[in-house]
DNA sequence: CTGAAAAAAGACCGATCGGTCTTTATGGTA
DNA sequence: TACCATAAAGACCGATCGGTCTTTTTTCAG
């Protein structure tokens, strides 16, 4: 009985890295088959079809970045922290196992979300939970006064997954530094624009 | 005799454009035969394949960035007029015809990095001549004493397109209020960070 | 040990993919 | 006007695409 629900959690978690690295249009149910070590009855046994399989993926993905953060940011105590170790683990998003073609999140904005509008709608709900997810630190930091009280939530929510973002795509061609400058640059924000001085 | 240059032309720009908004893997053949009212023999008459069209595409689309980023700058006077213009043409480049799906450049980051090496270099060149655009700039507002002695031309351009391209990016499932913060942001840096006090 | 249900295999399908090749149309030149 | 090179059309190709369906294998309850 179990064993049904393992080959359809090795389909997914083996299809969101493909996707993830090749994008949907980049990767076909051959590559699928080849990844699982299955044949076609042994996948569409599980799925309708490849769009299925793909939202079904990215749900996986998003998922695993979600329970990055939270497993990090358990261990901190205050909000100034969790903003750190948010920066942090979006800096290391790459290097977790499965994740090597960057964040799923934004890969599939760029890949799918002129050609494949429930994707597209579960990216923007994606990117619209995490910035909550952010917004929420910033507001607890607010409460505790350990932010200014006229931090703008939005604008450090966008401006930090915009530039975490970019420069995880950037370092796809460019290499590791220049998520080291958005790095330092976001601490520096935080420092000289969010603590309280 | 120009006929046949003519009609190069406009398999390139509008390969570009699909390109752009689909991907690599996600425009055919026969979308290009739509967009260009073209068969099979009038597109191969001018490309031995798809691939030498796609890299045909990405040098025209980056071509196009650059002439608008020329274009503005032409009109400024000062490096401190540049680097807004800068800004502000990024911002706006989503806008402009034919580049309807973001920045070229990035997208095909995402899109072909991990499957077509010939794209991924051509990405890598252009995002590095864009950022040594960006840092002579940068040079320029320091050695004319605009900006500070100690500004750090590679973090600031670094953090310029990746900010940009994020937002940019973003924008597609999110609006253009992404992008107005990375502006506003952008701006703010530059005011602190660069400009002699 | 048996039988039924679930899982996987694999043959098969039409459509479309990128690409080739032959034929026709076109446009400039002698 | 006749010719020729170029441009474009379109028939054709094998491979692969996503997807279906039947058959075989596996699993587990009785």
């Amino acid at each position: 009985m179990t064993k049904g629900l393992d080959t359809r959690e090795k389909i997914i978690s083996k299809s969101a890295e493909l996707f993830n690295v090749h994008g949907y249009h980049g990767c076909s149910l051959s590559d699928i088959m080849e990844a699982t070590n299955l044949k076609k009855g042994g996948i569409y046994n599980h799925f309708r079809n490849k769009d299925e399989i793909a939202v079904e993926a990215f749900n996986y993905s998003f998922q695993k970045i979600l329970r990055q953060f939270r497993k990090r940011l358990d261990y901190d105590t205050t909000p100034t922290e969790k903003l750190n170790s948010i920066i942090e683990v979006y800096a290391e998003l790459a290097s977790i196992p499965g994740m090597k073609g960057g964040c799923p999140i934004f890969n599939t904005v760029v890949d799918a979300s002129n050609t494949h509008p429930l994707l597209k709608q579960k990216a923007r709900d994606a990117i619209n939970s995490l910035k909550k997810y952010i917004e929420i630190k910033i507001r607890e930091g607010i409460a505790s006064g350990e932010f200014r009280k006229d931090a703008d939530r939005n604008d450090l929510a966008t401006l930090l997954i915009i530039t975490m973002e970019g420069a995880i795509i950037m370092s796809r061609v460019d290499g590791q530094s220049c998520i080291d400058v958005a790095v330092k640059s976001l601490k520096m924000y935080l420092k000289e624009k969010i603590y309280q001085p």
